[in-house]
DNA sequence: TCTTAAAAGAGAATAAATCTTATTTAGGTA
DNA sequence: TACCTAAATAAGATTTATTCTCTTTTAAGA
C-alpha cells in the first residue's frame, strides 16, 4: 500500500482514499478490468464513491502513465496496471484477456524493424494482439 | 457494383439497396470508417436510411465475415472492408489508421510460433498494432 | 491551523449502439 | 406475373458507457 502511495507521489498526484483504492484494485485485478468491475470491487470499502470519480481517476492514471487502456473490439474500455512491455491474448469466445510476455519476440521484432522500417511512419510501440482460444478452463 | 452484389450473394444475404450502399461505402473508404462516417456518406443517396439499420447491417457484415471490426482505444467502433491479412498503423496524435501489409513479417511470426507456441492458447490470428506517428501530412 | 487549488460527489447530459414494433420488400413459388 | 412469407428496414424509444457541470469537500503546503 505504501508503494501505491509512492506511485501517486512520483507522478505529482494528490493522495486520496479514492485514488489509492482504485490503483490498488487495478493492481490486484490481473484480468484487465472494466471501470464497472473496479467500482464493484471498491464499493465494498468505498460505498459512496461516485461513478464519475472512478472514470475521472482512471483517465488521470492513463494520462500520467500509471495504467494503460487495452484496445478491444467491444465498446467497454478495459484497463491494465501492468506497464512492463507485454502483448495480449484475446479469447475469441469470451471476454478473457491474458498478458503475454516474450522478450525474445520483442528483440526479433526490434531487429526486424530497425532493418526494414515502415515508410512514412515512426514506430513508437509494437503491440501484438493474439486472437484465439484458451485451452485451460480456469480464470 | 456487380462484385458487391456477388459478395452478398456468396454469403446468402438478401440484396437490398441499403446493404449495397453500405458495402460500397466501406469498400471505397480506405480509412477505417465509423458507423457515423458511413451514414453521412450514404445519406447523400439514401436520405431515409435509419441509424439502426446501418448498425444492424454492419453487424450482419461482421457476422458473415464481409468486414472486420478494428480494435482501438476509443469508444467508437471502426470498420474495415479489407480482408487480406494485414496489420494497422495507429497515429498516437490523431484518429488516423492505415493498413500495413508485410508477408515477410507474417511468415517470420508464423515460423516463430510454430516452433515456440503459447502454452494453453491456440492462436487463430496475429494482429500487430503499430502505434506511432505518420511523417507525411496527407490523408 | 489556515488557505486554496485540486479532487470528489451528485446527478444531469451526451453519444454510441441496441432494441421494439410496425411496415416494407426481396426473392422464391404457384 | 402475381403472390407469399420470412427477412429486412424505418422510426423512435431505450440502454449503456462515459462525460460534463456544478457544488461541496479535502489534501497538503504555507
Amino acid at each position: 500500500m505504501d508503494t501505491i502511495k509512492h506511485k501517486l507521489q512520483e507522478k505529482g498526484l494528490k493522495i486520496t482514499p479514492q485514488r489509492l483504492a482504485i490503483l490498488q484494485a487495478l493492481m490486484s485485478h490481473k484480468n484487465h478490468p472494466t471501470a464497472d468491475m473496479i467500482m464493484e470491487y471498491i464499493r465494498v470499502n468505498h460505498p459512496n464513491i461516485a461513478t464519475g470519480t472512478v472514470y475521472k481517476i482512471l483517465e488521470t492514471f492513463v494520462d500520467h502513465q500509471l495504467i494503460k487502456k487495452v484496445q478491444t473490439e467491444k465498446d467497454v474500455m478495459r484497463y491494465d496496471a501492468i506497464l512492463d512491455h507485454h502483448h495480449h491474448l484475446f479469447c475469441t469466445e469470451s471476454e478473457r484477456i491474458e498478458d503475454y510476455v516474450d522478450t525474445e519476440l520483442d528483440e526479433l521484432l526490434q531487429s526486424y524493424f530497425i532493418k526494414k522500417g515502415i515508410p512514412d511512419f515512426k514506430i513508437e510501440d509494437i503491440q501484438i494482439h493474439f486472437n484465439g482460444r484458451f485451452r485451460s478452463v480456469d480464470k
